[in-house]
Parts: structure tokens; C-alpha cells; sequence
RNA sequence: GCCGGUGUAGCUCAGUCGGUAGAGCGGCUCACUCGUAAUGAGCAGGUCCGCGGUUCGAAUCCGCGCGCCGGCUCCA
């Protein structure tokens, strides 16, 4: 006679059962079915596989792919699948990890034959043999000297450096035929039961993530639970692929970074340039109205002033020359300037806090495989701004920068945000009491606003930790926004003070913030998010006028002058050809309205007005027309996008 | 910086076996004066990324360098 457990299910009634006995087994016993899409069980909160004994008594319910755990186990294993498959196909391979990520999963690979990317639809055949076999995923718990023996057998020499540096015993060992992974799993039942993935790339990775160690091939791959989400996925990438800022920005002749200028360097055009114009305007007033005074300072600064700020020894990536045998370096960041300005004059603390605002251009040597079009280059130029302030006014400083950022961030049109908290980097200044002491007043901002946030560890700048804001745009992708960072340091380093009410000198404290981060990195996620097609108030172009023969210029320029003169952005298309192609010419370049003006315009004193958004109406009144776009304009209103 | 891929006209791309370079779009010229997502014809446009090598001969094969793309590491 069995042992008996009791479970209770999902909907609440209890079943008594065999110890040992499987989800399955349980369900069939409660005279239930495993619910379509199963992937997973989940045991008081911990999620095993469907096909693991139940050994003592419980709250079961199963998980479908829709669970983030169940999409995770499901992906998990089909790497699992597709390791095994690399096995089939290169015995030689050796494995490393094979993790599920936010959109798929990946493995890694030694190997001393390189994978390609035509490769690819090799291993997948393979993983479609694999996953018609409908291989056993057995999981085993082994005495990790035991697995170490295994692994070691198997040639595995990834996996006993991975068992060398894990302090668990037993650990656990999945198996699906002759394939052995170390993994601690949750796994599918079989292997049969991944329905749909897709192989999508191979890249380098580092063992461990770590460059001074070699370097693995990784493939990275996605799975999902029916064909259908698969293709919804891949019309994403595809659809991502189209709002690219690298190709719309020179497309609509917004910026262009040439290899003759150089790399990571941004050369604006004309339209780019209206459209930076009018983001760093908007950026002045704010900040005026925020109690920021504008400073400006120098592109380069004497390179003593970076041994000071502590970026020589940190190893800044800097560019550094020699003026008259004295050395400068380029300015990667403004604050030494504005630290200097405060420093001009001795500060009482009824001055505090000064908050200095800067459009600073900076630039950083940046290693060549990072570039990447506008969101990461090497010269840049930032909403950055250093509030100096006594450390009992800092964390109110604090809550205001971010609130300041996320109500800029709104007016861009970003409602969605991710939240991370930075702490202290291995290279780093200051002491670890006054890192502490400046993570505790980030936190409390954070919680004074009741924001979510995750923790980075060790993600912090070498002088302070930091507030990382990131934008989910209209594809749900992630981007770094605004950065809000806590410094003790440099005030300290570069001896500023403040006469305190106790007619004492005091250090003050520094928060280094910015609302958009940088404008380049800025404007392209402008581009990607609106797909070229920018809310009315940043639009380069606003209107463009498209009359219909040559005698109708004329009246055009007219049009154009009046809503020039209202405060809107105008252009007109006098080439001789069809309509039809001026519209079609506007639509490309993404302009928000056209007019098209011809006989009957002329003769009723009215436009026909065309928008991006479907809009299509013939007699409309001009005076009025001009009042809806000023509206527009001034209300900062996004599209629908 | 590292791994892999890639580089032909302003853009997107074709170019066979190594035999001296092509299309579409765009540009310019001409004609057309046109009513809501491509009017027609003609013309111009090339250091085939750069340097070196192999070869009678290189866009094509090899080496090195650079840029770009996908990642890693790093980051606003």
C-alpha cells in the first residue's frame, strides 16, 4: 500500500493520491484533463515539470506558455533541443550555457569550427527530427562529484568549470536521449512538445561574459507555442526593420554619419537640425522654468582637470592632445566646467541649490564594435544638468529631476517606463560609507515617488550611483533614457564648498541629471517610436503646399507666407509634375499636412488639406486650418502611432 | 577591442568560369500645365571600400587595413 498526499487543484477542491504519482496522473485520477497548452506544473509555488513525482502534499496548478515561467521552461528546452542538434551535427561541441532571454533563448558553443548563419537551417532539420523523435526530458539529481565525473567523461569542460564554481550538492542533470546538460530546469516533458521556434542569428559571446576569456559561437533562436505567435513575432522584427532610425534618418534627410567625417560622429541636415532645434528650445524653457540656470562651456579642457574628477584613473575612454606642450583632453562630460563656475565665488547656503543646465556637446572614445547609428556614437551632446545643494535638500532635488524627466518623457509621448537603480563599479572612488549613504537617498526617492525599480548591481558611475530610466516604445522595446546620478565625490575632489549657518565650510553635494540623455541617442528613438512620422511640434516640415500647375504657385507662396507668419513650418513643392506624385513625395518624406491648392481653391478662397493621419477634406477655411495646427503645435500632441 | 558576416552609381541591388560593369529608383535636360500615393523621352553618373599580392589579365582569388551589419564586452 502507496503512501498517500493530498493535493489541492487550482479550483480549489482537494484529491488524495499516491505519493509519487505525476501531474498527469494526479489530473487523471481527479478525473481531470491536462488543460490544452500545459507546460508546466506549479507545486506550492515552485514550478516543476509535468512529469516530476509528487512527493508530499501540495497546492498544484499547471502553467501554460503564457506564464512568463512556462514560456521561459518552454524556450529553455527548445535550446535544450537545438543544443542537441549542434551535438548531432558537430559531436565536437562542446557545451557551455543555453539560457532562455526575454524573446527566445540562445547557447553557447566551443567549437573550433566556426557556425554560420547558412548553417542554421541545417541544425534546424535537425531540431525537427529531434522534436519528432518526442524524446523523454529526464530530470536526475546527482552528488555534484558525481556530475563533475560525468561531464568529464562526456569531454563537457564548460560544464565542470561551471560545477567547480557552484557550491550546490546535489544538482541537478537533464537528459533527453544521448543528450546530458547540466540545468536546474524547470524542462518540458518531451521534446516533442515544442511546436514552434525559429533559429535567428549567431554571434561571439565570452565565456562567462567575461572578454578576457575566449570566445564562444552562440546561436540565438526563438520558440512559441503555435505557428501563428511565431509569425507575429518575426512581422515584429520585421516591422522594427522598417522604423530602423539608421535607415529613415537619411531617408528623410534628417542625419547622415559618413565614413569620410568619421565614425560615431553625426553630420545634421537641414530638416535634422530644425528638429534638434526645436527639441533643445523646448529644453531651454523647461529648465528656465525649473530654476536651471544656462551655462556653456569649452570642448576641451586641460587634462589636469580630469586627473582631478578622478576620470585619468578610472580609465575614462577620453581623447587627449597636446596645445603648447600642455595637455588637454576632450570633454566626455560637462561637470568639471560647471563645478568650476560654481567654485567662481564663495557660496552661502542660502544660494543653494544652483542648478546649471547645459546643452553639452561631449564626446567619448567609444570601441568601434559599439557604434551604432545615432543611439550610441562618439560625440554627443547632452541635456545635462549638476544641481549643487547641501545633503539635507538632495533628495528632494532628486525627486524633482526625475519627476521633471518623466513629465518630459510624456510630452515626447512615452508613457511606459522601466526603472533601474545603479550601485557601486569595481573601479570606483569615494568611500563604500558614502556610497551608501547615496544609494539609500536614490532609494528613498524612488520610494517617495513609489516607483518600481530593479537593482544593477555594480552599474553605477565611478563617482555616485545612479537612477537609469528606460522608454518602452511603440514596438514595446526598451531604451535608455534619462539618467539621474548621486555624487559625493567630486565636490570633495575638487574642494568646493558652501558657508553653512553655522558660518562653517561645508561640502556640497552633486546630482549629475539629464531628462532626454543624449539628443542624438534621443532623436533616434524618436525615429524608431514614430516611425519617421513625428507628433506635429517636432514634425521638421508641418506642411507642405502642393499647387497643381504653375499658376497656382503664386497663391501658394501666399498660403505659405501666412501660416509662416502663424509660426508653422512650410514648404512648397514647385516642380512641374502630376499631383498625384507631389502627394506621394510629401507621404514619403512623412510630412504631417499637405495642401493642395489649384483653380477652385483660388476661386472659393478655401484649401484642401490632406494628413498623414487619413485626413482628406476639400474647402476648408485657411484662418482656420492655421488656428487647428497652432493648437496642435502648442498642445505637443502625439499621433496615434 | 573580440567573434561572425558584409562592402559594386546618391539609394536598393544584379554581375556566370578571372577577360575590363549593369538594372530600378533618385538626379539633370527636354516635352507636358496636369485635381489627390509614380507623365513620357533622353542624358549624366563608377578609385567595383583602401593598400599590397597571385595572374598575360582581378569587382571576382589571397593577405592586411578601414567602414558597416548581427552579437559579446562597454554605454548617454
Amino acid at each position: 500500500m502507496k503512501e498517500l498526499i493530498d493535493i489541492k487543484l487550482a479550483d480549489g477542491s482537494e484529491v488524495s493520491v499516491e505519493k509519487g504519482m505525476t501531474t498527469l496522473e494526479v489530473l487523471k485520477s481527479a478525473g481531470r484533463r491536462l488543460p490544452e497548452g500545459a507546460v508546466l506544473a506549479e507545486l506550492d509555488g515552485e514550478s516543476v515539470e509535468l512529469s516530476r513525482p509528487i512527493e508530499s502534499s501540495g497546492a498544484l496548478s499547471v502553467l501554460g506558455f503564457d506564464s512568463p515561467r512556462g514560456s521561459e521552461a518552454y524556450r529553455h528546452t527548445a535550446s535544450h533541443v537545438m543544443a542537441q542538434a549542434v551535438k548531432r551535427v558537430h559531436p565536437d561541441a562542446k557545451l557551455a550555457i543555453g539560457p532562455a532571454i526575454e524573446e527566445g533563448f540562445y547557447y553557447d558553443f566551443g567549437l573550433d569550427e566556426t557556425i554560420k548563419a547558412e548553417d542554421l537551417g541545417a541544425i534546424e532539420d535537425e531540431m525537427r527530427r529531434i522534436i519528432a523523435e518526442d524524446i523523454p526530458v529526464e530530470r536526475k539529481e546527482l552528488p555534484a562529484s558525481e556530475a563533475i565525473a560525468l561531464f568529464k567523461e562526456r569531454g563537457e569542460d564548460y560544464k565542470v568549470q561551471l560545477l567547480e564554481g557552484i557550491d550546490e550538492d546535489p544538482v541537478t542533470v537533464y537528459t533527453q536521449g544521448d543528450f546530458v546538460d547540466l540545468c536546474r530546469g524547470p524542462h518540458l516533458a518531451s521534446t516533442g512538445r515544442v511546436k514552434a521556434f525559429k533559429l535567428l542569428s549567431v554571434a561571439g559571446a565570452y565565456w562567462r561574459g567575461d572578454e578576457s576569456r575566449e570566445m564562444l559561437q552562440r546561436i540565438y533562436g526563438t520558440a512559441f507555442d503555435t505557428e501563428e505567435a511565431l509569425e507575429e513575432f518575426l512581422r515584429l522584427r520585421k516591422e522594427a526593420e522598417r522604423r530602423d532610425h539608421r535607415r529613415l534618418g537619411p531617408e528623410l534627410e534628417l542625419f547622415s554619419i559618413r565614413e569620410e567625417i568619421g565614425p560615431g560622429l553625426v553630420i545634421y541636415h537641414p530638416r535634422g537640425a530644425v528638429l534638434r532645434t526645436v527639441i533643445e528650445d523646448f529644453l531651454k524653457v523647461e529648465h528656465a522654468k525649473k530654476g536651471y540656470e544656462l551655462v556653456i562651456s569649452p570642448h576641451i579642457m586641460r587634462k589636469d582637470i580630469w586627473e582631478t574628477s578622478g576620470h585619468l584613473s578610472m580609465q575614462y575612454p577620453m581623447y587627449f592632445f597636446d596645445i603648447e606642450g600642455q595637455g588637454y583632453g576632450i570633454k566626455p562630460m560637462n561637470c568639471p566646467a560647471h563645478i568650476y563656475i560654481y567654485k567662481s565665488k564663495t557660496r552661502g547656503h542660502n544660494e543653494l541649490p544652483i542648478r546649471y543646465f547645459e546643452l553639452g556637446t561631449v564626446y567619448r572614445h567609444e570601441r568601434s564594435g559599439v557604434l551604432h547609428g545615432l543611439l550610441r556614437v562618439r560625440g554627443f551632446t547632452q541635456d545635462d544638468a549638476h544641481i549643487f545643494c547641501t545633503m539635507e535638500q538632495a533628495e528632494a532635488e532628486i525627486n524633482d529631476a526625475v519627476r521633471f524627466a518623466f513629465e518630459t518623457q510624456r510630452t515626447f509621448g512615452f508613457t511606459s517606463f522601466r526603472i533601474a537603480l545603479s550601485t557601486r563599479p569595481d573601479l570606483s572612488v569615494g568611500t563604500s560609507d558614502d556610497w551608501e549613504r547615496a544609494t539609500d537617498i536614490l532609494k528613498q526617492a524612488l520610494s517617495d515617488q513609489s516607483l518600481e525599480y530593479v537593482v544593477d548591481k555594480g552599474e553605477g558611475v565611478f563617482y555616485g550611483p545612479k537612477i537609469d530610466v528606460k522608454l518602452e516604445d511603440a514596438l514595446g522595446r526598451l531604451w535608455q533614457g534619462p539618467t539621474i546620478q548621486f555624487d559625493l565625490q567630486l565636490p570633495t575632489r575638487f574642494e568646493m564648498t558652501y558657508v553653512g549657518a553655522d558660518n562653517q565650510e561645508h561640502t556640497p553635494v552633486m546630482i549629475h541629471r539629464t531628462v532626454l540623455g543624449s539628443l542624438e541617442r534621443y532623436i533616434g528613438i524618436l525615429i524608431e517610436h514614430y516611425a519617421g512620422a513625428f507628433p506635429l511640434w517636432l514634425a521638421p516640415v508641418q506642411v507642405e503646399i502642393l499647387p497643381i500647375a504653375d499658376r497656382h504657385v503664386e497663391h501658394s507662396k501666399e498660403i505659405m507666407k501666412i501660416m509662416e507668419s502663424a509660426g508653422v513650418r512650410v514648404s512648397i513643392n514647385e516642380e512641374r509634375e502630376t499631383t498625384s506624385n507631389k502627394i506621394r513625395k510629401a507621404w514619403r518624406m512623412k510630412v504631417p499636412y499637405m495642401i493642395v491648392v489649384g483653380d477652385k481653391e483660388i476661386e472659393s478662397g478655401t484649401i484642401s488639406v490632406r494628413s498623414l493621419a487619413g485626413r482628406d477634406e476639400r474647402n476648408v477655411d485657411l484662418d482656420g486650418f492655421i488656428s487647428e495646427l497652432c493648437e496642435e503645435i502648442t498642445s505637443r500632441r502625439s499621433l496615434e502611432v
